[in-house]
DNA sequence: CTACGGATTTTCT
DNA sequence: GAAAATCCGTAGT
């Protein structure tokens, strides 16, 4: 079951802590994948200069994120990579969660088909560690890619479900990968799961 | 272990 | 034309 659309209408530093531990479920054509959601990072809106839509910039690829809550946004990254963000809060405020990383639940083989063009049984050690650790590769497991900008994490495609309500203990830190953003790379927005291994970068 | 650079294409200036 | 919310392989300590 999907969680309902109010979860995500709420400050995107609230929606991405209590993102942590849920489950991301894509029932893709080649079966269900599933991944345990262990680190996320929030981006504020128009005051944050590491967010896309810093300073209200309005542009065909951010539009998105001025719409309704729990809708996703998939943007290419240098060129070669995705990356998957969950929009939080109410219309015409631009807030997102990027999601990370994940630890890896069901349709694992599959997983190991979209990152390796190997079998899981094949991989080694780190092969299936690096199978979901970071924003641009578990979007390669996932095969998120452009097609699901815009689609509705309340829908029956790609979601989010609660998991095991298991209790996890959460680290707040700095976000990764946004060193223009001048005094804004410095606050605590990114947010992980305590000795999780799919962590992408520990402090 | 860390450091560096190349890949590759969309997006905005 | 430059930069980008990244990843990976190679080279060096």
């Amino acid at each position: 079951m999907p969680i309902d659309r109010d979860f995500y209408n709420r400050e995107s530093t609230i929606v991405a802590k209590e993102l942590l531990g849920k489950y991301l479920i894509h029932e893709s054509d080649e079966g269900i994948l599933c991944g345990k959601i262990v680190e996320t990072e929030a981006y504020m809106g128009i005051m944050d200069k590491g967010a896309h839509v810093y300073g209200g910039k309005r542009t065909p690829r951010v539009e998105i994120m001025y719409g309704e809550p729990g809708h996703s946004y998939v943007y290419l990254i240098y060129g070669m990579y995705h990356c998957f963000n969950i929009i939080s809060n109410k219309k015409d405020i631009p807030q997102g969660v990027l999601i990370r990383a994940l630890e890896p639940v069901k349709g694992i083989e599959i997983m190991a088909q979209n990152r390796y063009k190997k079998e899981y049984i094949k991989l080694n050690k780190k092969e299936i560690l690096n199978l979901t650790s970071g924003p641009g590769k578990l979007c390669k497991a996932f095969n998120i890619n452009k097609d699901y900008n815009g689609e509705d994490i309340c829908g029956n495609k790609l979601y989010v479900e609660e998991g095991n309500k298991e209790k996890v203990e959460i680290i707040e830190t700095t976000r990764i990968g946004i060193d223009y953003a001048e005094e804004d790379k410095y606050k605590p927005w990114r947010y992980y799961i305590k000795d999780n291994d799919y962590v992408s970068v520990k402090v």
